[in-house]
DNA sequence: CCCTTCCTAGGTAACGTTTCTTATTTGTTG
DNA sequence: CAACAAATAAGAAACGTTACCTAGGAAGGG
């Protein structure tokens, strides 16, 4: 509600709709006011019935008897809000009685400031990014500023092509989570140096730091706390369910699990590396043709990327006719709430996405409103993670 | 890219970034160039590099040598593209050149056409309203519209509130889907004959239709073919996982299942209307706590609203040990992509997403476009839904 | 009593497009 | 050969705001 005097508050919002019907300014009936102005006739519902025309400021200063330059001041509330008491009043009230709104786009394109900011994101439909987004909605909103969700669709090509675009998003900034941060690495230089302030997501291991603004869990803590705990309970032959492609997830993190096994004592030979991509379905097929094929030697703990595909991996080992976690346990990383409500429920490294999104929400707005100390340097925050173990884990059979 | 001369494809879109770099038009270096129009300095990035103002439809045509409308109808593609061959051609080298990209803003303004509809949900966080953004995008995209999602983040009153302001998203177009459409009535007749199109979903039984553009599943069918199938199973309990009030979900629904129920000779007592908020924790809490307390006449059989409160009580069910199906069998309604990827694949009906939001897209489109028949009638289509049996359903203990 | 200073406004020019109307050339026809 | 239509282009006015600058009157100080 943009409209609000400061004591009394607006009428209901539904009044506002077919208020102003007796001044006979807004609304146009059947056409016989029509012609003063060759109002966009829309098209849709031409049948006898009362369209409105869009109110204009002008039409709020007019019916308040000043200049619509003194109705922005004072509906904006400006610093130096001169206007004397009664004025204001008068424009306050003939904004409701008119059901003004004012124009966003109008707003944009002069102020060159949108109150809104973008989110790129690889996939919608997985529930990570979906709490995600729905996490930083929250926190932008609280601050005043929409959320636009710019969906990849998981093809990494309309990735690249929306982060190129950046500045075509009209958007004040981006909160971005890449697929591969290090993939993109000179457009993120590049795009740092540009005009839109943006915020760079990921999950990072010790590879960090990337040089822009950026927020990102030290995927190695809840890693090794995995490791530690899988170790522990028995685990010796490992399976990592990763990205297809070296590119399309931190690169290092089947490197990180190597490395943390072998402290271990656990060779390289025992780690199989399973690829696929971010979807459910492709997780599935992969584990699947990998545990019909693998025969004795077969893993008894596997991690996935992210708890979509180790959902995948749990349904593909109980198709094939093992159960979790008595023959294969799973952990997955992200830890989304729908992990602790699944029938076997999830194991996961667990990501703070309310924190990450209120720390990329403050670092973006501090950045757009120009509040941030010394621009020129990145400033980059990292969240903690760890592992919850929940019954997707169990000890190893022998 | 929306620039692309008809035979040869533009240049690729990391050179536009810095093209025009030798013209001395679109740059501001230091700040020796930058006094002749006090441009927005934009507060980030002020050390030593360039900063490159919006290039404007103005520059361009003023490298082409032509006048700024002649640069927008040649660019636009206008029908009766009068321009010559080589001016068409002058103007696309200047635009690839300087890397032109029209302000949506501004074209929004003039034009009063935004290139994009609106999604109005109830729950990003649920996977079913996830995955119709996610393929409604991809319908409107397909048509030349972004999709800007309006996500109410479970409440009630935001979603009223982004219903009734539905004008103020500056869209061309909407494509809602209510928490319950009965609720709705009077402001869905009101906004029909608004200037806004839009398009109203839903899951709809016998109650329908609803007066507006719409596109509804049919509940009925998948229900009776449900029950069907369940009492064919032996179940004579049942329980019935609905919203937290009436007016939160379809409100026929539990009537039309006690009737269904009803004609197979199994009693109203034999059914539990259950009622949680639609999270997937509250399902769980409900459920869980209703098990712990039904004593001897426990149902055996469980429908649920949708997938997400299916799956929060099978968690349930597992949490008070029971076994899904051989204890409970549960039923969802949405048929989410994960139910079957569940440890405890989820039984459900389904409704077919795709169909759904191509219809919606069509049908708002052609609204927007002005190409339906009599805009005053409102087109309802309606979709068969159909139930899925899957795991969670078995044969009713004894 | 006049010159400043505050208080309260209004005027006007942007913002970057599109759209509507007008002007110039060139070629064609009666 | 004059008049008229295409063809090609430019001019100017919108769209609905906000930002910057100027102006009138009242109060106050010298």
């Amino acid at each position: 509600m943009p409209i609000a005097e400061p004591q009394s508050s607006i009428p209901d919002s539904v009044g506002r709709r077919v208020a102003g019907a007796g001044k006979g300014i807004s609304l146009v009936e059947k056409d016989q006011v029509a012609k003063e102005h060759p109002a966009r006739e829309d098209g849709a519902s031409t049948l006898g019935m009362k369209i409105q025309r869009k109110i204009r400021l002008k039409d709020v200063a007019e019916l308040a008897g000043v200049a619509v330059n003194t109705a922005s001041t004072i509906l904006n509330r400006r610093p130096n809000s001169w206007a004397s008491k009664e004025t204001e009043a008068r424009v306050f009230k003939a904004a409701n009685e008119l059901g003004y709104r004012p124009s966003k786009t109008a707003r944009a394109l002069q102020s060159g400031r949108y109150h809104s900011i973008g989110l790129l994101i690889q996939d919608l439909t997985n529930p990570f990014f979906s709490t995600l987004a729905d996490e930083l909605e929250a926190a932008v909103e609280e601050r005043g500023y929409d959320l636009i969700v710019e969906n990849c669709r998981s093809s990494l090509v309309r990735e690249r092509h929306l982060f190129n675009d950046l500045t075509d998003l009209e958007v004040d900034g981006m909160v971005v989570w890449l697929s591969d941060n290090s993939a993109f690495e000179a457009e993120l230089a590049t795009a740092f140096k540009g005009p839109l302030p943006f915020v760079a997501l990921g999950c990072g291991s010790s590879s960090l730091p990337i040089p822009v603004d950026s927020v990102v869990s030290n995927f190695t803590e809840g890693l090794q706390q995995a490791v530690d705990a899988m170790f522990e309970l028995g685990h010796r032959r490992y399976a990592f369910l990763s990205a297809l492609a070296e590119g399309q997830a931190d690169g290092s993190r089947p490197d990180l699990l190597i490395r943390m096994l072998a402290e271990k004592g656990v060779p390289q030979s025992s780690i199989q590396i399973l690829r696929s991509s971010h979807s459910i379905d492709s997780a599935c097929e992969t584990v699947a043709s990998f545990l019909k094929t693998c025969g004795k030697d077969r893993p008894t703990a596997l991690f996935a990327i992210n708890d979509l595909s180790a959902m995948g991996a749990m349904r593909a080992a109980i198709e094939c006719g093992f159960s979790v976690p008595k023959d294969l346990s799973i952990v997955g990383v992200d830890d989304v709430p729908l992990a602790s409500y699944l029938p076997v429920t999830l194991s996961s490294i667990r990501q703070r996405y309310r924190k990450i999104t209120r720390a990329a929400a403050d670092l973006l707005i501090s950045r757009i409103e120009g509040t941030v100390e010394d621009p020129s340097t990145p400033t980059q925050v990292i969240f903690p993670t760890h592992f919850v173990a929940r019954e997707s884990v169990g000890p190893a059979a022998i």
